[in-house]
DNA sequence: TAGATTGTTAATCGATTAACAATC
DNA sequence: TAGATTGTTAATCGATTAACAATC
């Protein structure tokens, strides 16, 4: 009898999670000190029903009338979603999208510590890019052999995609953050996140061309 | 009593109608003449039933036995996400993401038009990157007043998405497609395709480190 | 206290999967 | 024909919404 359940929180809570960390550190900017599922519901535009189904994830804090602490809420959820430690990325493909990427972990704090990248252009190849090293793509599996990733970032043309796949799979690579079109097939145990930004760019012009919204 | 249903799509299904189309391109391009929902369902990463699911709400051209010929339901699929007119869209920020659109829209062919961008520095108002023109922001009104866009494209700092996203309502754009991590407050009759680049990061760092996968 | 809000359970809704008759 | 696959309907599953007792 297991007494603990592993409770595994699905993508879509997750995601959801993130969207009120974001509002309540809005919320704390502006010196708001306590809000409501309804205020969070709102800004996070779902259901206050579903802010509070999703909170029970999460080491709930709230008392009846009084609502949240900002703050207190705030450390709950980012408890939840565990940004103690800063897991080491690595990137595939410095082209414009690359370092766009490049740029935005200069700017912003996601929870990875991206630690290089790896390209075929030669102009690009052991240079540093916004600080950090680019290689060429023939060296990554010696690369990680020296230093595991936890997490690689694609960013590179779609017909290479599925064999660059391949390659960090075999390297020991679980989590793939995909910007690619490509769909790859992957083994289980394999970790794979979506950002299809050209899926975005149809999927726009599908609703804008109907007009259905 | 109205004869012929109106028939919305909804967006996970076109999404997949997406990746279909994709997929049977692929196969085009490997003189594959004919397919089955089976094979398509691999491909794609889904279930053999959801792809014939799916394809109801395309003009069905599939026989038993023989599957789908992969030209015609190209076509049929095709025909139903409609591709037919380019709409003509505007960029909002022309920085690493926006000039990374660009470059995008330069070696695809999304369905849409990218007529111009907008941006708030000085150093690329102005002038053109990737034969585009680039006006200053406060510009934007008077450009919509003359040119209609019916898709806006943001790529500016979170902190400007909100004011902005108010400026092209008012200005009569009723489709936008969000790259900032900021929700946006709009009226209804408003579509808002979401592509969060940020909350890919924030996911698969929190996947990578739980090793739920 | 009375009123309003939480945490949680039950009901509903929608999407995916399974099943199967039609059929090539 | 026999076998396999489609198109479509029914069943299942999961996610969201509604409801409500507990309570500050």
């Amino acid at each position: 009898m297991v007494s603990q359940a592993p409770k595994v929180i699905n993508p879509r809570t997750v995601g959801r999670l993130i969207i009120y960390r974001r509002v309540l550190e809005k919320l704390q900017s502006e010196n708001i000190e306590r809000t409501f599922s309804r205020d969070l519901a709102v800004l996070a535009g779902v259901s206050a029903s579903l802010v509070r189904q999703d909170l029970m994830n999460v080491a709930t804090c709230g008392t009846p009338q009084n609502g949240y602490s900002v703050v207190e809420l705030t450390q709950a959820v980012t408890k939840c979603l565990g940004t103690t430690k800063k897991l080491p990325a690595i990137l595939l493909g410095a082209g414009p999208l690359g370092q766009a990427l490049l740029h935005h972990f200069q700017n912003n704090q996601p929870q990875l510590d991206l630690v290089s990248a790896f390209e075929t252009n030669l102009e690009l190849v052991d240079h540093e890019l916004h600080g950090i090293p680019v290689f060429h793509v023939s060296k990554l599996e010696e690369y990680l052999a020296q230093t595991p990733a936890q997490v690689a970032i694609l960013a590179l043309p779609k017909e290479l995609a599925q064999t660059i796949t391949d390659r960090l799979i075999a390297a020991g690579v679980c989590n793939i953050l995909n910007f690619t079109p490509t769909r790859l097939q992957v083994p289980a145990g394999i970790f794979i996140e979506y950002n299809d930004i050209q899926m975005s760019l149809e999927r726009i012009a599908f609703y804008a061309d109907e007009g259905a919204y």
